[in-house]
DNA sequence: GCAAATTAATGATTTATTCAAG
DNA sequence: CTTGAATAAATCATTAATTTGC
C-alpha cells in the first residue's frame, strides 16, 4: 500500500505531548486562529490537520469529563455503599447520567505557571510562547467550527524534523527518545 | 452599520424553497462536494456559506425528526387519554426522551419525483439536474466536516438574480486572497 | 516467540441539546 | 417562537495493546 494509505491521524510523541501541554494550561476550546497556531506548529513533528487538533480537543475534553464524572460516581458509589453495604453496582458502564455534572472541578488548571518554556520529563525545553493567547476564563462564545472554514491549508506537513528552521515560533528541537508514554498511571 | 452586519445567514425564499426540495428529495446529508455544489447554485439567489448549508441540513433533519417524535408521543398520549381520560401532558415542551426513536418512518422521501426541473409556488422553474449525485440511500459513510476543509472560499455571493449564467460546476480559480480570516466582525 | 483473536484507546462522525438573534 | 449557530454527548471505526493457542 502506498504510504500514505492511513485513514485516520496518528499523533506523534511529540505532538502528543504538546496538545496534552496545551490541555493542561487550560486550552479546551480552541477556536479558529489558535487551531491554526497550534496545527502548523505541531506540523513540525509529522503530518496533521487542523481538524485533528480540532477533534482531539473534542474527543479530550469529552474524555476527561467523563472520566470524572465516573470517579464522582463511583465515589458517590462508595459512599453508598458504606451506607448500606451493597457491594454491587461497582461496573458502573459509562453515560448513565448526562447532566448535572457539567461543573465539576479540575479544569482551568492555570497552575503550572512557569513563564513560557516548560521542561518536559526528559528534560528537554518546549517553547510555549506561541499560546500566549489562552482563553482567560472564556465566557464569550466563539466560533467553533470556523476555523475549518478558514484554514486547512492542505495538510500541513513539514515533514518530521527536517531542517525547516519554522522561524514563526521555534519550537526547539526535540529528541524523541524521551518522549514516549508519560501520562498513563502516574 | 456596515451592510455585512448581519451575524446570521437569513436564507431567501428562494434559497429556502430550494433547500426544502432537496430535503424532500432525500438529502439529509450531503458531503463536502455536495455542499460546494449546493452553496454554489444558492448563491446565485443571495449571499450564503458553506456552513450555512451544512448547518441547515442539520438543522432540519434534526426538527424533523424531533417533529415526528413529538408527533408519535402525542399520538401514543392520545391513546393514553383515550385511556384514562388526562387532558394534560399535552404541551411536551421538547428533548424530553433521547433515544429509542431513531428508526422512524418519514425518511428517505424520495417521492416528489419530478425529471429535473420543479415549479415553485409562484410558477417559476428551477433547474435540479445538477443535483444528479443524489444519495441512493447512503449507507457509506461519508467524511462529514471534510467539507469545511476544503470549501469555503469565502462568503460566495454573487448577488441576487444577476444576469450570470450560472452553469452547473467549475467552481472558479481560488485566489489565496480568499483565504484570509474574513471572520471576525471586519 | 509469533501471529490470529480479543480487548482497550482514541480518532472521526453523527446526533442531541443549548444558546441567542430576529 | 422560529431557527441559525455552537457545544456537548453518543456513537462508529480503526489502530494499538493484550491475550491466547500453537
Amino acid at each position: 500500500m502506498s504510504p500514505s494509505s492511513s485513514t485516520r491521524w496518528c499523533p506523534t510523541p511529540e505532538q502528543l505531548m504538546i496538545l496534552e501541554e496545551l490541555y493542561r494550561r487550560g486550552v479546551r476550546t480552541p477556536k479558529a486562529s489558535q487551531i491554526q497556531k497550534i496545527t502548523a506548529h505541531l506540523s513540525y513533528y509529522g503530518k496533521i490537520q487542523g481538524k485533528n487538533v480540532f477533534y482531539w480537543f473534542q474527543n479530550h475534553k469529552a474524555r476527561d469529563r467523563q472520566k470524572l464524572r465516573k470517579k464522582l460516581i463511583s465515589k458517590q458509589q462508595q459512599t453508598f455503599d458504606l451506607d448500606h453495604q451493597h457491594a454491587h453496582y461497582n461496573n458502573l458502564d459509562s453515560h448513565i447520567m448526562s447532566s448535572a455534572f457539567h461543573q465539576l472541578p479540575g479544569y482551568n488548571s492555570a497552575e503550572n505557571n512557569h513563564e513560557g518554556v516548560v521542561k518536559d520529563t526528559g528534560g528537554h525545553m518546549i517553547d510555549y510562547s506561541w499560546t500566549s493567547d489562552l482563553p482567560k476564563d472564556c465566557l464569550i462564545r466563539q466560533c467553533p467550527h470556523d476555523f475549518m472554514m478558514i484554514m486547512d491549508l492542505g495538510p500541513t506537513f513539514h515533514c518530521c524534523r527536517n531542517p525547516r528552521p519554522l522561524q514563526t515560533l521555534e519550537l526547539f528541537p526535540i529528541r524523541p527518545s524521551n518522549l514516549i508514554d508519560q501520562e498513563t498511571t502516574s
